[in-house]
DNA sequence: AACATGACAAGTT
DNA sequence: AAACTTGCCATGT
């Protein structure tokens, strides 16, 4: 089944992720060019609960909330990212600005 | 085929 | 500054 460009960008830049970072909707978004599409990368996420190479606990919402923990099965997103060294509480990533990763600053077009 | 909804964000009022 | 409205694409009913 041929998924539309969007995903799969979304995906590679997800993928991209360093270990110990996260990054959000609006950020994947606006690196390809989509600010307003921030949802389309949402449901990205969602559909890609069933890909484990995709590590979608480090992607969260402008607000640094684990919006889509609600999302995840067996792991609990919190887990995921306490073990990676991020500091979650109350679903909100307390160290978020430390640990945001941007792919537009880092990466670079 | 059409309508509604969804892990969001930015712009307006 | 807080609340409301609009934009965007894909998926499910």
């Amino acid at each position: 089944m041929k998924k539309s460009n969007f995903f799969e960008d979304v995906y590679d830049v997800v993928r991209l992720i360093p270990k110990g970072k996260v990054t959000s909707y609006g950020a994947i978004a606006n690196y390809l060019g989509i600010t307003k599409s921030a949802r389309i990368v949402g449901w990205a996420m969602r559909s890609s609960h069933n890909d484990a190479t995709i590590p979608a606990h480090r992607v969260v919402n402008r607000n640094g909330f684990l919006t889509g923990k609600h999302n995840f099965i067996g792991t609990r997103m919190d887990k995921l990212l306490i073990d990676e060294g991020i500091q979650v509480k109350n679903n909100k990533i307390i160290n978020f600005r430390e640990v945001f990763w941007s792919p537009i600053n880092e990466l670079e077009l």
